[in-house]
DNA sequence: CCACTTCCTGCCACCCTTA
DNA sequence: TAAGGGTGGCAGGAAGTGG
């Protein structure tokens, strides 16, 4: 054996035994570092198998945290793709689904994925494949297209489209497969899969999306409030300064997205359309004093969750008013000494939509717009709005120079909203200073990363990450002295802390409220429990004129008013709240209008009396005094199977519930 | 257009933890 | 034991949805 020869070696089986350990580390949630939310369904995955495979997740986990919320994808769909990543096969995909899926993929940057249409047209109009080239007798289109699909992977070094290479039956018809089915099963490969696409995908190239119809802009579901009605709210106060509240205390009403729209609000984390060539611009790091190009907003305080917008949003101007615009460069000139310390958002509000327009170069490179608080403009006592100003030209003013410090605190003064916008969390931001300037408290501090990985071995760790993250959900906008919390990742205003924390799980889902008596998971208890009265069918508001019973306040409310013609919402107390017998919620609003014990059922059936003098039932064993609590995802449901959920009662106080025991219990 | 449902958020009472 | 934070119910307006 001659010692100076080199041996080369390939274990041509290492990258799929690479991948199906991956899949299974994630069937088992091992070392997954991201959790995606897509609609109720949580996925575990790996950030890196993702952006390996996603241009979308390549951009996105840039300034994205743990947490991610995609809101223009259905979950099914979802699972599906995630299945492909880990999988490289979508097995028994349904025909209607199929589209969905392909425009999934394009908004999500799979190429694969993206490209199934184009083979899938040819499998349906030719009785081939596709590998060979195109069949006689094939259109001259059909032709073309092959051309072209094989110009494309030519281009692409022969890898990036993908091949349909074994298409045995190819049935639309078969709904009776559950879903559940669809979900990656290795072992269904065989011939009775309705359709089965396999790839010979040599390298994992990006496509280049050019070469292909531009991807659609998605447009995020109609029940994706958060993403489209709500956000989309123009940032201005209500119209009427007590519009939300009744108290006296508080003239001025909340911030309403401030300074944000759906699209900003997610383009503060968002990435951007995948790049032409199909690979994420890594984030730039520039110099403040100049001109500054940012592919996605770097942040140093990653929101602890994102919830993402598709990648374009420009589709949904005529549907939201002053909107954020995405691009996918944003052109942010600051000068003098800039706010370096905070990540810059790619946020824009506008006050008309078509001004986005106008401020897209060729190059697709973005002048930042911003908003500007404008106290003295308010035509109403009490009330500012917000206003388009400017545009922060290079030019512009130094008005960014750190004016003092103290206790280790930053204070600096922007005349822009849209850089208060850009401030990481923590930043105390007082916006009225003066004429259109903002003083804002940056605490200085090391670099979080860095300390961090210096607590990594500590026990410490994990507690100051946490707090980190609980305290990484909002800003504080003081305006008149007037403290507004502001949620960072949908820029909404609140005026209590403790209403921004109960939102927040809106994005984080941290807590989940599962109904138990359907499938539905609610991300706020009071959701669950509504819901769950109306599976009971439980009238607990009775209008005192009539005795008439309600499922809940916006009925009786409605009853009131059109039978009656009073106004619930008056002086005069109309109806009455009666104590809940089918839930186990808090009993405690409403005790003081009985003096006597009221009888309550329990989610076992169990018949006990309210002690008027505590807050808590008297004589229930085992009662958990805090009702249902927050349960895991993989805890709901289970306690119930054996649960009979509502019993008859006798113990009834009097018949003036009518409250039906749902057919299915 | 109307009825109904769901969402939202300020407010508040209660519970739990901590000093 | 008091203080403070967290939790969740309630009120009532707003928005969404379906007939």
């Amino acid at each position: 054996m001659d010692s100076k020869k080199l041996i080369t070696a390939t274990d041509t089986q290492y990258s799929g035994s690479l991948l199906q350990a991956l899949n299974d580390q994630r069937l088992q949630g091992l070392y997954c570092d991201v959790t995606v939310i897509v609609e109720d369904r949580k996925f575990r995955a790996h950030k890196n198998i993702l952006s390996a495979c996603s241009t979308y997740f390549h951009q996105l986990f840039i300034v994205a945290g743990p947490v991610v919320e995609l809101n223009f994808i259905r979950a099914e769909i979802f699972a599906e793709i995630l299945n492909y990543i880990y999988s490289a096969k979508i097995v028994r995909v349904k025909c209607d689904m199929l589209e969905e899926l392909i425009k999934s993929g394009k908004l999500l940057g799979v190429p694969f994925i993206a490209e199934l249409g184009i083979p899938l047209s040819q499998v349906k109009s030719m009785s081939g494949t596709v590998k060979d080239g195109p069949n006689e007798g094939q259109s001259n289109s059909d032709a073309k297209l092959w051309e072209s699909t094989k110009n494309a992977a030519k281009a692409m070094g022969e890898s990036g489209i993908p091949v349909i290479r074994q298409a045995y039956s190819v049935s639309f018809n078969k709904e009776s497969d559950s879903e559940t089915n669809l979900i990656e099963d290795e072992s269904d490969d065989d011939d009775d899969d309705d359709v089965i696409f396999c790839s010979e995908t040599v390298q994992a190239k990006p496509v280049t999306p050019e070469k292909k119809e531009p991807v659609q802009t998605p447009i995020p579901t109609p029940n994706d409030q958060d993403a489209v009605s709500k956000q989309a709210t123009p940032p201005t106060p209500p119209q009427q300064p007590n519009q939300n509240t009744k108290s006296q205390t508080q003239p001025q009403p909340p911030l309403k997205n401030m300074g944000s729209a759906p699209s900003n609000t997610n383009s503060t984390v968002a990435p951007q359309n995948p790049p032409a060539n199909g690979s994420a611009v890594p984030p730039v790091t520039q110099p403040a004093s100049v001109t500054t190009v940012l592919p996605v907003p770097p942040s140093q305080n990653t929101p602890s969750t994102v919830t993402t917008a598709p990648p374009d949003a420009n589709q949904n101007l005529p549907k939201l008013q002053p909107i954020g615009i995405i691009q996918p460069k944003t052109e942010l000139i600051l000068d003098g000494n800039s706010i370096s310390t905070s990540p810059v958002s790619s946020a824009v509000s506008l006050e008309q939509p078509t001004i986005t327009h106008k401020n897209v170069s060729f190059d697709g490179v973005q002048k930042k717009q911003v908003v500007t608080f404008s106290p003295g403009s308010s035509s109403k006592p009490g009330e500012f709005k917000i206003k388009i100003a400017d545009v922060v030209s290079g030019t512009s003013k130094d008005s960014s120079e750190p004016r003092r410090i103290m206790d280790g605190k930053k204070i600096i003064t922007l005349d822009t909203a849209s850089e208060i916008e850009g401030l990481s969390t923590g930043c105390k931001v007082y916006a009225n200073i003066g004429e259109d300037t903002y003083d804002i408290v940056i605490p200085i501090k090391e670099d979080p990363e860095e300390g961090l990985a210096k607590l990594e071995d500590d026990d410490e760790f994990q507690n100051r990450k946490r707090m980190k993250l609980k305290h990484d959900d909002h800003y504080e906008l003081i305006v008149d002295g007037r403290v507004y919390y502001i949620c960072i990742v949908c820029k909404r205003s609140y005026v209590c802390l403790t209403s921004l924390r109960r939102h927040f799980n809106v994005h984080s889902w941290e807590k989940k409220y599962p109904c138990r008596y359907c499938e539905r998971v609610f991300p706020l208890a009071e959701y669950r429990t509504k819901h769950e009265i109306h599976h009971t069918g439980e009238r607990r508001y009775q209008c005192l004129t009539c005795g008439s019973s309600f499922i809940n306040y916006q009925v009786m409310a409605s009853h009131i008013r059109s039978v009656h013609s009073m106004d619930p919402a008056g002086d005069s107390k109309l109806y009455r709240l009666n104590p809940c017998k089918t839930l186990q919620i808090r009993q405690y609003a409403y005790i003081t209008e009985s003096s006597n014990a009221v009888p309550v059922i329990n989610d076992g059936g169990i018949v006990y009396d309210i002690d008027p003098d505590k807050s808590e039932p008297a004589s229930a064993e085992n009662h958990s005094s805090d009702g249902p609590k927050p349960v895991n995802w993989d805890d709901i449901f289970i306690q119930q199977s054996n649960q009979t959920m509502f019993k008859p009662t006798t113990a009834e106080g009097s018949n003036e519930f009518e409250f039906v025991i749902p057919e299915s219990y």
